[in-house]
Parts: structure tokens; sequence; C-alpha cells
DNA sequence: GTCTATAAGCAGATAGAC
DNA sequence: GTCTATCTGCTTATAGAC
């Protein structure tokens, strides 16, 4: 009985490049099977319910990392500013410095989004109710908190789209450099 | 030699809801199919290079409607409030009032990437442009004009990845509202 | 210009040897 | 735990009748 030949960990990291690379409808099974190192039937092994067992697991691994690289700067006790320069900093090893998609957008097109809607729904309003507390922590009044804070969501993944499709990530390194001034700064 | 069952407009128009629906790699020929109410074969009679072709014209047509409802009321004369106001109805109308994603992002993803990511590129910084340009006009210099530019680009693009993560159009039609502020409004 | 029928290949998924 | 071989159905694409 040998052991396995890369750690779960490692297939998980290696599926995800390939989903977000291809999308959900676009990974088939020969490529993910090519972006593993591992046979089909291998993945099948790892997987038993094949492709979409496959998503829901890198949804989840996807998930922790986030919420290593971003959630947990966020929500430590101290200065919110330095905080929220953390939390830029894991979001830009996080999303690639802006060259890797983001699962949000992926999942949410064809029939990934039928899978996955409302786990994206509340991944933003989760990561939304961070920052919104933040900076209400802050000295922010809880409209403008929560509405700072639908912005800075919404800008993350618009700057992604943008780097997508320029093939530049400056839009997005700039929106991780204003983030605290977006959350916190004034009006 | 009958005419056409529904004129061409009609064919893109359906098209490219389907596109918008499942992506690029998502949408099948039997779904093209369809979604258009012709049959496979006479897809590839209007398109002979197959999907391909259909998300070229897909691409132009959309294209098309954007200079129409964005692009022309922007390049106007007269108040650039007011035509930004009008963008805002133009885009609300281009992007079904939040439901519908966007090309941008979508053609971004798996195979379509490779065939449309230069021209992506050119559909960004041309409005981009036209959206500086409008600032400009209005007295705003010329760095802060183009840093308002990009983000407005990137605020519409990521309330679309959002509006559909969530399921509730509210940050796009937000985003839509402030637009005139967002470009021309205090820092 | 539309259709039905069909070709050739790739998709997701499984069986069974090692 | 991995592989090769294989199955079934769907995919893109075409041929040819009307």
């Amino acid at each position: 009985m040998p052991a396995a030949i890369i750690p779960k960990e490692a297939v998980l990291d290696r599926l995800a490049a390939a989903f977000r690379q291809h999308g959900y409808d676009g990974a088939s099974i020969s490529r993910l099977s090519e972006a593993t190192g591992l046979g089909k039937a291998s993945l099948y092994h790892y997987f038993r319910n094949g492709k979409q067992e496959m998503a829901e697991a890198v949804f989840a691994h996807v998930g922790g990392n986030f919420q290593e690289l971003v959630i947990v700067p966020l929500t430590r006790t101290g200065d919110p500013t330095r905080r929220l320069r953390a939390a830029a900093r894991g979001l830009d090893e996080f999303y690639g410095r802006g060259d890797w998609s983001c699962i949000l957008d992926l999942f949410g097109i064809g029939s990934a989004r039928q899978i996955f809607q409302p786990q994206l729904r509340s991944v933003v309003t989760g990561f939304e109710s961070v920052l919104s507390d933040l900076a209400q922590e802050a000295g922010v009044d809880r409209i403008t908190a929560r509405r700072r804070a639908e912005d800075v969501v919404v800008a993350i993944q618009g700057a992604l789209v943008v780097a997508r499709a320029t093939g530049e990530r400056k839009a997005f390194t700039r929106v991780l450099k204003e983030l605290p001034n977006r959350l916190l700064g004034i009006d």
C-alpha cells in the first residue's frame, strides 16, 4: 500500500490553478489530470463524485487560504490601518499579485453557478461583515461602514477582471494600496 | 429561397444571452441552437467557423450596443454630469439592470481568453479614455481623471461579479447612481 | 435557409490489474 | 494509490435532402 505521491494539499493547489485558468466548464478531467500529474482514475480515487467534488474541495481549500491570509489579519486586535495593510498583503498573495482569477467570479458562471451560488453569497456577505466591523471599530458609522465594505469587495473583484482583460495588474495593485483609505478614509 | 426566419440581430441577441449565461466553454452548440431556435446546421450556415465565429459576431454586436448606449451619451456635448447620468441609464440597460454578466469578464476565461484578450484590452482602454476625457473636460486634472476612470470601470465590473455571486443587484445599482460623483466628485 | 442524420472525437466516469 | 483500457453520451462539425 504505497503512500500518496503528492500530498492532497498539493493536489488541491494544482486543481485550483486549473479551475482558475479554465473556469469550471472549461476544466476537463483530462486537463485536471494533467495539471495534477495524476491519472484520471487516480483523481476519481480522491474524489468519488468527480469534477463537482473536486471543485467543492478546491472551494473549501481556497476558502481556508482566504481565511488565513485575509480574515485572520483583519480580525486580530490592534490598529485598524495596520490590520488592513496586513490583509492587503494577504490579498496580494492570495490572488497571485493580481494574476489569478477569483473563484467567486469563476464559480458564478455556467454549471458551477447552480452548485455554488449559495456559498458564493455567504462568502461575500461574510467578507463584507468583517470589513464593516473593522470600519466601525475604527469609528466609521454603520451605514457608511457597510457601504465602504461593499465598495472594497466590488473593487477587488473588478480589479481582477480588469487585470485579466488588460493583462496588467496595476489596477489591482492600486486597489490594494488604497485599501485602508477606501475603508476608513474620508468620503 | 425563403427569407431568414428571424433577423440576424435577433440571433445575435440570443447567442449573446446564452454566452452570458454559460460562458464561452459552457455554451455548447446544442445550447446555442436551443437558445436561437435554429438547428445546429442552420447556425453553421450563418457562422461557417462555428462557435468561435459566433462569439466574434456576438462580441462585435454587443460592442455596438455598448457604443450606442454608453459611449455616444458620454461623447455628446453638454453638461458632464447629465452625460454621465445618461451613460448610467445606458449601462443599466446594457447590463439588464445588473442581471447580465459582462462579456469582458466571460471572454477573459478559458479558451475564449486566447481568442479575445487583445480585444478585451482595447475595450477597457477605450472606455477608460472616454471617461477620462470627460472628467478632464469637467476640470479634473489628468492624473486624477485617469485614476477615476479606471476606478469606474473596476467598480462596474466588480459590481456585476458581486451581483452574480449574491443574487442581488443593489451594489450595481448603487455604483451607477454614484457614477457622476465617482468620476467628477471630491476625492 | 432550414432541417435530419451522422461522422469523429472528446467529455465524464468506471473496471480491474498491479 | 496508481495505472491502462474502456464505456456511454455529448461535443463540434458536416453531408445532403427539402
